[in-house]
DNA sequence: ACCTGAACACCGTTCAAGT
DNA sequence: ACCTGAACACCGTTCAAGT
């Protein structure tokens, strides 16, 4: 049989956003992680220097998984794509998605989608100002809607007919009648209807705000 | 001297915020809680189920420090104030507030500013869809600003003059003109001008796509 | 009903030793 | 230069026992 494939930090990664979709966050531990690549725990610490930098690089692994979209398109056109190509990462890897929030791109190969948003404002005449604020507003909105998707926030949402409170407590439904007429409509909308909305807001506001070109 | 006060759910989840706050998440042990409190770890668990049980009412006292505005005021401020106040909330105890994103308002107190943003969409017009969806975007901006401004995200980014990637890479302003021209943009704004950037989009996003009233 | 201390089954990481 | 196994200093939580 050939022989075991060398131990890169690419195969480390690789290997633990493989652990991550298949048995989540808390199965990620360095002894778990080594076994599958048949080594020891304390192999990995030669490529990384902690659990940490493992984490760091899986991210990287994931946004550069974010599709770049070709030149020539509007900006409008740009980030919408930008932003459905980073959901549908969060979505592939749902375990693995809220460690977006805590490392930004680094490598070429995951700036590559930033590269790409950038140069398609600067293309539509925004000055380098306006390019920050709206990619800053966009990553916003991306980072919160993977927390809200791949949580279920509304699913566990009381508003959204989640969990009562303790009993000790009076019936927040007595107390909050708009929670309960709102509430439901939350929970029972589809949740890529849901980002597209919140998407276009964010677009028809930019659209609003940015500085005539 | 006084009998220590007895030991409650909410006495605990107190003591646990100002763990959080003085000392940072990695601190906030069973142990380190319990001895904060002159008892043992396991005594908490009479309590609370286990740790992600105290997490979650450490969740529940901040949400209930966010401020519900009175009524009579138009959809826009009522948004407005209650997003400013989230992010108080949030830059107040920096350690705690990545717990908001993963446990939803439960009890009555953290339930409060929903049911105060929600009667003023409600009062100018909007159908609960209308609702629910324009509060899911507002949280995802806010869950989204609040894990940037937070975790020091665009301090950390490359593009806004952060670490170089690794040195058998080839340098990344070579390939990406665009990130070294917008990204020191990124990390020269002021954190309060970007939040009201942002809520200003999403503001104006929403007035143009809401229905009519 | 509430609390205790010992113990269990883990962690990430350090260290001394190997090749 | 890379890898190993034992050990250290912790965790959250179970358990048997107390009041």
């Amino acid at each position: 049989m050939p022989r075991q494939a060398r131990l890169t930090e690419r195969a480390i990664a690789e290997a633990a956003l493989a652990v991550l979709d298949a048995e989540g966050i808390e199965a990620l531990t360095m002894r778990h992680l080594a076994a599958g690549l048949s080594t020891s725990a304390m192999a990995l610490y030669n490529h990384f220097s902690d659990k940490e930098a493992v984490l760091e690089a899986v991210t990287q692994l994931m946004l550069a998984e974010i599709e770049a979209p070709p030149p020539g398109m509007s900006w409008q056109e740009t980030a919408r794509r930008i932003m459905r190509s980073a959901r549908a990462v969060a979505l592939r890897h749902p375990h693995a998605a809220p460690l977006i929030a805590r490392f930004p791109p680094r490598t070429p190969d995951a700036l590559a989608f930033v590269e790409a948003g950038f140069r398609s404002f600067r293309a539509a005449g925004f000055d380098p100002r306006s390019t920050a604020q709206a990619y800053r507003t966009l990553v916003a909105y991306s980072l919160g809607t993977q927390e809200i998707e791949v949580t279920g926030y509304f699913a566990a949402h009381p508003a959204a007919g989640g969990p009562a409170g303790s009993l000790d407590q009076p019936s927040a439904g007595r107390l909050m009648p708009t929670i309960q007429e709102v509430g439901p409509e939350l929970a029972n909308q589809d949740p890529e209807q849901q980002f597209e909305y919140g998407l276009n807001v964010v677009l028809a506001g930019l659209e609003a705000l940015l500085p005539r070109r």
